[in-house]
DNA sequence: AATGAATGAGATTTCATTCAT
DNA sequence: CATGAATGAAATCTCATTCAT
């Protein structure tokens, strides 16, 4: 691992467990093992850490999004796989997972002059399978194309916020998964 | 108004604008007009200041609840007037919504020693009114309750946080309220 | 005594001991027998406060030989009267020469942003005097004048920084003055 | 060149730019074109780098002036050709001379056990031939020498700034230095 | 000899908090 | 009660210097 991914991971550690505000950069250092002072060689400053830190996983995980769906024709079974997808990368970096769900969203108010371009086109794939999904016939056609996305999508993002701050590790988050796309088929209310 | 009150609707603005870390004590004082000491007569500290804030709006917005919903009876009507007092308030007070958006998501994590009781009872009374019109076999049985709860507090909340965030005021959100509480009732695909 | 001048005047007296880059902004604050963060109160940067300290006391400086300058109409009197008010001031404020001799010299250079006019217009009254001298046939008509005025300044100038610099307390300035006045008017050499 | 008159000449260029406090090591380096950590091969520190540059320069200066002077014996001939001599060196190598009027100036000050006794031997050359003029009846004997030496050296090297701070180009130097040679000559007030 | 990544001491600056008025 | 000047601990960031390669 390159010293630039070293100090990502660190930082990602110390930030989802303090904040990125409460954290300070010694503590980063500290959790890298390395000095003050080198963090400062591999980015501007402590803002330009937590934005190359989104850049980069972003970009990890843009990419792993499109691998997994590209292949994939039928709009439904985009929706599961995308669920499923989410939900995997949620439990494979639980850390990395509490720095987006707090930091991410509060960026654009804080930190200045960072439009959160990548953020936007990721919000874009889930938008883009519900969209295709629903131009598909898949959806209700009376439902506001965007009102939808914004639905699904906040009912699973918090539904995996759910599991990322459940500490005593009640929750699966397979099962949750399951659910998720249970309710967003077959709908909530008995018909 | 009170000069606490006057002090916490200052906070909520600033707040709601810059973040709690990103806010200097100073900022509140100037923006409600009064000396920086002056704030430390009615609170004890800057993270008091935040907590007092969450609990007296807590205070309010419970009671707000309790009221709309204790006369009523039938659940279905209860989840109906749950969601346009929950996107009322929003709308009522945007500031104050953006603030509990953001700050109160990490306040645990940042607020030594509080635990914060009174956003866990007004949770609650989402719950309940979902866990009541469950167990009245409105919702699906085979729904596991507390994902239940989760998935549809997610997707409001996702929605009234799409209005608090659209600056160019284009989305309406009483028509977000009726369309949650259709999606809500009659799903979101073509049975 | 203001506190902003009782910063300014422990400035001056750590910035003439050991310049103002060796100089640390808790070496004033110590000076001053004030609080680091003080400074920063009445200042807005280090180099702020070099720059203040300039700006303040040229306006003094300015003053003084205006005043001094203003009732006098033979050139010979003025020019006479300007290397005394000159050497008394270097007398009166030994320290505060010391930066002026050091750092204002390179202030330019270094202080971002910073066109020191207070000193150009300074560097006038001196030029001025000796133009009105030349202009009233007192030097030698076929001397330049700006190097005239060159010439004088710098001469003065340095002895002026012999006596500063010289610890022992070997020099007599006020000899040094009538010295300065001779050579000028008498001139070096032997006819 | 050697690869230290290399970074002897890398720092005369940086530190004439923007003063020996405001460069760093790593300026030095990148104009030189080497590594930082070659710079420490060669001199033991970022102090005795300013030091050795001015010992090296001094030796050159210093033989060149002893070179120029030693085959004269008339002492109006040896002030002229010290004039010349001055202004040329200035003139070939300018951003030395912005090093030496500024940096030298104050090397006492922040330069640790750093008796510079380079520049006192070169201080005497002109101090010499002042003198000996004086002695040979040239100057006029009731000048003081010491004065008499810091006046002239004082003359033409505030001529010398205002040439070497011209970034216009608007000067001649040449002209300068037949002006100043006249001055001392001639005098500067009409007898 | 040359490199340049890494170090870490130390500098500037911020800001929550206090307290004399 | 109210003030706001003053505090000083603590944070971010810099940079001369080292040393393994």
């Amino acid at each position: 691992m390159s010293k630039r991914d070293l100090i990502i991971a660190a930082a990602v550690k110390v930030f989802a467990e303090k904040g990125f505000c409460n954290s300070k950069v010694r503590d980063v250092a500290q959790q890298a093992g390395i000095a003050d002072g080198t963090i400062y060689i591999y980015f501007k400053s402590k803002d330009d850490l937590l934005i190359s830190l989104f850049e980069t996983k972003m970009d990890h995980i843009y990419s792993h999004f499109v691998e997994r769906l590209r292949p994939l024709k039928n709009p439904v079974e985009k929706l599961k796989v995308f669920l499923e997808t989410y939900f995997n990368m949620i439990r494979e970096d639980r850390e990395l997972a509490e720095v987006f769900q707090v930091e991410l969203r509060q960026s654009s108010k804080f930190l200045k002059d960072y439009h959160n371009q990548k953020f936007i086109d990721y919000l874009n794939i889930i938008g883009d399978v519900i969209n295709e999904a629903k131009m598909q016939g898949f959806f209700r056609d009376e439902l506001n194309t965007n009102f939808l996305k914004v639905f699904i999508f906040g009912a699973i993002d918090e539904m995996a916020r759910q599991w990322i701050l459940d500490r005593e590790d009640k929750l699966d988050i397979n099962l949750m998964a399951r659910e998720a796309y249970d309710m967003i088929l077959k709908g909530l209310v008995i018909p």
